[in-house]
DNA sequence: AAAAAAATTTAGACTAACCTAAAAAATATT
DNA sequence: AATATTTTTTAGGTTAGTCTAAATTTTTTT
């Protein structure tokens, strides 16, 4: 039987809070990502391992199975497709894609992911930097670092973020940082731990702990 | 508040059948067109109705309200211009996209419509000659002849289709007959109505009573 | 105009996805 | 180790959209 929308999105939130290393996700995180009651993520758990997308023992946690993360991986293909879709063709911001794309990632149609993939251009990342699993269902975690990480003098290219909040996406534009960008700490604070951070090898600025945290970059 | 999928669906569909004279439409064919059953259909009536949706009186038949009516040209806007999409960037064959854009018309968002719009550049005509309502939402049916009606020798554009089915398209395909063909009747068998057909001034073929129903058509 | 047939609605149930409140199990604290 | 706290599950309900079977209304036929 196919899966419904919201069977789709467990599965999605269970990868996500899974990671890479495919722990075990409780109940009450569930409950959390899903802004549900842990009571209602017990019954869809339950519905989820009687169709065999979820390996789950009562009080344990659960894990995705085979069939679950390729549900999942699909549904996760689908999202930062249709995202690079409306960035690259309808011109839309990386700060305002999420939730449409949350909607498109549900229509069923593999012809029309595979058509739509092709007429992108087969892109590798979407436009936050999130590597787009390919059809066969690879999903390769490029291992960027997080600014906090790198230290002063190193130039490092901007490749991705962390956090997806249209405030903080917007936030970055406003100060000039975008996918590609060169970074250069030229110092940072010990009090606080905030950075100056040279940009394109132009402009200096001031950013807080808070932003380094949810900055993906890559040595060059 | 919001409209569900289905009730979108049920709202489209009292559109189709209600036709430019909005005559009432009974149960019995909304439960045809949904493939649900009569008393769902009453159900749903009560709900449309309390909304506001659409004008019912038990066992009267129903119409759409100014607000039901809408709705019914947005879902229907969305739709076609989504088939453009399928159609012209993605390649999709005419007798392929009914069943992905009834999925995709009913994505949330104006934005996404209006900018979809403006990238396809504003089309008239969806892929089987369906005029596309405007984003103010004004429809107008462009007042074309079936091809029953045309007399032999007229010359006449072949503009759109009545049956989206599939098969009947392909069957098209396999005749050469598309959207601006040139088409003249050469010879009406009186017994069966069947109909000689030259295409673009060039081959002739045969074409049965079932398929002339089914061809709207323009003269020049 | 009465009877028969067809169309529609009501009544009562089901499933998916959610809820609250209470019970049970696991974990943390003393 | 016993108690307290937190987490998770169970029990019992709700709403949207569907169903079947029975009742009612409308329409058609005689």
């Amino acid at each position: 039987m196919q899966n419904s929308f919201t069977e789709e999105n467990y599965l999605k939130i269970i990868h996500a809070l899974s990671g890479r290393d495919g722990v075990e996700v409780s109940t009450n995180a569930l409950a959390e990502s899903t802004s549900t009651r842990a009571a209602s993520v017990t019954d869809m758990l339950r519905k989820l391992a009687d169709k065999g997308l979820i390996h789950y023992k009562k009080y344990q946690g659960v894990t995705l199975t085979e069939a679950g993360e390729k549900v999942a991986i699909s549904v996760i293909r689908k999202h930062r497709l249709w995202e690079v879709f409306l960035v690259e063709k309808l011109g839309f911001g990386w700060d305002e894609v999420h939730d449409i794309a949350e909607e498109l990632e549900h229509v069923p149609s593999n012809e029309l992911v595979e058509r739509l993939d092709a007429f992108l251009g087969h892109p590798r990342f979407d436009p936050h930097g999130d590597p787009i699993p390919d059809a066969k269902g690879n999903l390769t975690d490029p291992d960027y670092l997080i600014l906090t990480d790198v230290g002063i003098g190193e130039k490092v290219l901007m490749m991705g973020v962390l956090d997806h909040a249209p405030s903080f996406l917007q936030h970055l534009d406003r100060s000039g940082i975008t996918l590609g960008s060169v970074l250069e700490i030229t110092e940072i604070n010990e009090y606080d731990k905030s950075a100056s951070v040279r940009i394109n090898g132009s402009q200096t600025l001031f950013i807080s702990l808070e932003v380094s945290k949810n900055l993906l970059v890559q040595r060059r």
